[in-house]
RNA sequence: GUGGUUGUAGCUCAGCUGGUUAGAGCGCCGGAUUGUGGUUCCGGAGGUCGCCGGUUCGAACCCGGUCUUCCACCCCA
């Protein structure tokens, strides 16, 4: 054998059952996302390096994958920018390309490039691959599709209600039942950080209190103080590090404690706007549920924070998430136009269904009926068949070889193609066909009607 | 990016403290059975032991590098 041939470190190919069952996922979103109003769009693979760089923190930058400059690209660096291996000055003048590492931000430079086109506000879905040059785990791989939809141009509060409800509708659809909906608010994280007087820390105080359930209360405590943030202030927030309670009496819980916070108490006011009409409306199998330590890195979120996990005992970090972005198209030009969108990350919905056994629905698309060959006559009599069952939608398909009987029987068996037609000499003489029942064995000699008539 | 882990036939894995022609099951191909499958029996093909280098009389096994897998951190879907 030749140099055995690979593909790159976190990505996958796929085959047909995996293709099926990821489609049956697809759909499904698709589906719910379009019952609720949203329209597709679609966005390069790849976008100038201008549009991406700077988006996603020092951390995110470094994940990108940059697509070199086609040409002799290394002639128009400068000799002195060479010798310093100053990697990332570099990198800017050789790469002036790179890999979509998301969908937010692409659709965001979509909005500002098409405001005039776009019927505001603008409700877009999006289900594409993107790319992160990140550490392959469980989970997490380099090239993964996202499923985002989001709305743009509305202040609305019921648009964070309806993105709880379709959460809930594409995991109940799924039947992936129990999923909690992690819900924060960015206001009520900036609120605390206030009136802990460490305003200033907000990034390193959310990071920190996100680790919450990894790494205790004492280990939050210690990552804070490591920041720089006072003893004092972080007794104050101390009841955090142990809040229980129903989604009410936690939201009671944070209006005493951010009382004096004009933003904080803003944060819990939009907060129980959601969590109250939820409970109205009701949800059919996931639950809701207030996390403060929930803050989902990308820092541009302002308002509603979602996150999505699997159900208890699954093994798997979240599988959905999104949150409201204020001013995201500011950085592209266009002044106040508010967003809120969500994500589910459809590759780790993959495993946990798998994990779950939850694929029984999804069946690979197959033929009903195999036309076995026994050579050129009988193939071409076959063929005739074939053009009008197809015409009648029943799949079906002639064995290409006229090989050996037990072969193209095997082939049917493992394929699981429940009929096999055998035409020989005689059916072609007596234009009859003899069809066979793969699963009982029962064969019978029909006429091409009833033989449409059984198979359909 | 940091630390650890994994790699033997198409697949799942054996292979002793380094020792001569590297094994099994499943799968694949052929035959028993040239118009009747899933069973059974018989036979066969397929591996520079991830790759490169080193130590050694001798390496799948020891050492270094590299790629890949999975895990923890970082970060995140």
């Amino acid at each position: 054998m030749a140099q055995k041939p690979s593909i790159p470190k976190g990505t996958r190919d796929f085959s047909p059952t995996e293709v099926a069952k990821r489609n049956y996922i697809f759909s499904t979103i698709k589906e719910v996302f379009e019952m609720y109003g949203f329209q597709p769009i679609e966005t390069p693979s790849f976008e100038n390096s201008l549009t991406l760089m700077g988006k996603y923190g020092e951390e995110g930058d470094r994940l990108i994958f940059k697509i070199l400059n086609s040409g002799d690209f290394l002639k128009k660096v400068e000799d002195d920018l060479l010798i310093s291996k100053d990697s990332i000055k570099i990198t800017s003048k050789i790469s002036e390309k790179a890999l979509r590492y998301d969908l937010t931000v692409p659709f965001a430079r979509y909005v500002v490039q098409h405001q005039n086109e776009i019927e505001f506000p603008f409700k877009r879905y999006q289900m594409q691959p993107v790319w992160r040059a990140d550490r392959p785990q469980k989970g997490r791989f380099r090239e993964f599709y996202q499923c985002d939809a989001d709305v743009v141009g509305s202040k609305g509060l019921w648009q964070e209600v309806e993105f709880v409800q379709l959460y809930d509708a594409v995991f109940s659809k799924l039947k992936l039942t129990g999923t909690t909906i992690k819900l924060n608010n960015r206001k009520i994280l900036a609120g605390i950080a206030e009136i802990i007087g460490a305003k200033d820390k907000l990034i390193d105080f959310t990071v920190a209190l996100d680790k919450l359930d990894k790494i205790g209360a004492e280990g939050v405590t210690k990552e804070m103080l490591d920041k720089g943030i006072s003893e004092a202030a972080i007794q104050k927030v101390e009841p955090l590090f142990n809040f229980k309670g129903s989604n009410q009496e936690k939201l009671k819980q944070l209006q005493q404690l951010l009382t004096t916070s004009e933003e904080g108490t803003k944060g819990v006011e939009d907060l129980k706007f959601i969590v109250d009409n939820i409970e109205m409306l009701g949800l059919q199998t996931a639950n809701l549920d207030i996390d403060v330590t929930l803050a989902r890195g990308l820092n541009y979120y302002t308002g509603a924070i979602y996150e999505v996990t699997a159900p208890q005992g699954v093994k798997m970090g979240s599988i959905g998430g999104g949150g409201r972005y204020d001013d995201l198209t500011g950085i592209f030009g266009l002044k106040d136009m508010s967003g809120v969108g969500i994500s589910f990350g459809l590759d780790r919905i993959y495993l946990v269904l798998e994990e779950l056994n939850l694929f029984d629905a999804v069946e690979l698309p197959k033929p009903k009926v195999l036309f076995i060959n026994f050579g050129e006559k009988e193939a071409a009599f076959c063929m005739k068949a074939l053009v009008t069952l197809r015409k009648n939608h029943i799949k079906s398909e002639l064995y290409p070889d006229a090989a050996k009987m037990k072969k193209q029987l095997n082939y049917a068996n493992r394929r699981q193609i429940p009929y096999v037609v055998l035409v020989g000499a005689s059916e072609v003489e007596n234009n009859k066909y003899t069809l066979k029942n793969m699963q009982t064995g029962e064969q019978q000699v029909c006429t091409l009607k009833e033989l449409l008539e059984i198979t359909s």
